[in-house]
DNA sequence: AAACGCAGCAACCGCCCGTAC
DNA sequence: GGTACGGGCGGTTGCTGCGTT
């Protein structure tokens, strides 16, 4: 059944807003609200506009506090990390840059982000090339599956160059792809992703390709954690952003206000990337496994306590909120993993699906969700789990883990309800 | 100087989801 | 439980300005 439009297109003004306009919609809301209306809004105020116009007007446009144009290169990476962990969810990448609109953020990504990643990746590939057959004997040496350590590298490598992003842990697929040999095809999300990982999601200019190509598989880097002075974690984006280098928003005073709340949203044992639940994962499978799902709900304040009010202020506390719940839990549920896993074929190869909870590749080799995120498998209880991520991570320790509730903390990949 | 092509961005479209009835 | 409706979102379109030929 077709749905009736929400307005008489042909009685509505279409195209660029007059500054008349944008004076009459803007002073309205600023007086009145929205009334929670926005159909209605455009009569109430004498704009021959759709009531849809109208609130994209105001959320892009005109709300105060909107930046336009000017991306910094922490923004840059922001968004990159968050496109590797989501996808094209935008509204939840902007929910990470104050200031920035979803629409702003899709418009540059589309035009400029994903153009700078093609000029990246013709080097790499260049690179990739000279350097393959030395590579190939160096991820043979480190040991594959599980018994790579770095894995869990941090913020900061050891000799405290920049590690934008944590290195992936390499996996036992077969080493080159028949894909793999020719130009990637960058039409869809899951290859620029791929991408992304390949990359390590390096677009500073004042990271050189050689960088790149070697500490993605080769570099076996401490864990550095970065504390405030309560000892407690502060905001994810340390995790792909090296403390010197954040902006004022990320640093400094500022901290403080991105400081996770006590039983609050917790990251656990996520050796370096504390990740506030809005970062989902940003970074590697083992943060994709933990602290995607390790999310005490039931301690977030949708009212905007700590963490959650300040960074998603103007954002509507309980709709982030509600879609953070929805990525704590999605994994309960079958039907969504595949849609899920739309482009996370980068830690398994590209043919793959999804049966019965485990991963199937082409290859005709089976693996569980926690196996293949270097995670034990099934945790039971909390006390399963954590015993489990003691054993995977010794050094790592546990920070305010969030038990308060078993059945979201089962909302790891795999366990029971 | 004119024509053309391209990049950037604002706005629109259509679908999905939650909710009220 | 089914339907209608509004809000929200991601994808797409089309306009504008700038650079190149």
């Amino acid at each position: 059944m077709g749905r009736a439009p929400c307005c008489d297109k042909a009685n509505v003004k279409r195209g660029p807003w007059s500054p008349e306009e944008d004076a009459k919609l803007k002073s309205y809301i600023e007086q009145h609200g929205t009334g929670g209306n926005w159909i209605a809004l455009p009569q109430k105020i004498g704009l021959k506009r759709c009531g849809k116009s109208c609130r994209l007007r105001w959320l892009n446009y005109l709300r105060p506090n909107i930046k336009h144009g000017g991306f910094s290169e922490e923004e840059d990476n922001i968004i990159c990390s968050l496109y590797i962990s989501i996808g094209s969810r935008w509204s939840i990448i902007a929910a990470q840059l104050p200031g920035r609109t979803d629409n702003d953020i899709k418009n540059y990504w589309n035009t400029r982000l994903k153009k700078k990643l093609l000029g990246r990746q013709r080097k790499e590939h260049q690179l990739a090339r000279k350097s393959g057959l030395v590579k190939q004997d160096i991820i043979k040496r480190s040991g594959g599956v599980g018994g790579n350590s770095n894995s869990h590298s941090g913020i900061l490598a050891a000799d405290g160059q920049n590690s934008y992003w944590p290195e992936l842990p390499v996996l036992a697929v077969p080493t080159v792809l028949p894909q793999q040999q020719q130009q990637p095809c960058f039409n869809d999300h899951a290859s620029i992703r791929k991408l992304l990982i390949k990359l390590g999601g390096r677009f500073s200019s004042n990271h050189d390709t050689n960088q790149a190509t070697q500490d993605s598989s080769t570099d076996i880097q401490p864990t550095y954690q970065v504390l405030d002075d309560n000892n407690n974690i502060p905001y994810a984006a340390t995790a792909v952003t090296p403390t010197h280098q954040m902006d004022e928003h990320y640093s400094g005073k500022n901290m403080q206000s991105l400081l996770v709340p006590r039983h609050g949203i917790h990251a656990l044992n996520s050796p370096s990337a504390p990740v506030a639940l809005s970062n989902i994962d940003v970074i590697s499978p083992h943060q994709f496994a933990q602290t995607h799902y390790m999310v005490n709900t039931d301690n977030i304040d949708g009212a905007g306590n700590g963490i959650m009010h300040n960074m998603f202020q103007g954002q509507g506390g309980n709709y982030v909120t509600d879609q953070l719940k929805e990525m704590a839990v999605y994994n309960n549920n079958n039907t969504n993993n595949q849609q899920r896993f739309d482009g996370m074929e980068f830690l398994y190869g590209d043919e793959m699906m999804i049966m019965n909870n485990r991963i199937v590749s082409s290859y005709g080799e089976s693996i569980g969700w926690g196996e293949m995120l270097g995670c034990p498998p099934v945790a039971s209880s909390s006390d399963d789990y954590n015993a489990g991520m003691d054993r995977l991570m010794p050094a790592a320790p546990v920070q305010e883990c969030g038990f308060a509730n078993d059945q979201l903390m089962s909302s790891y990949p795999g366990a029971p309800l």
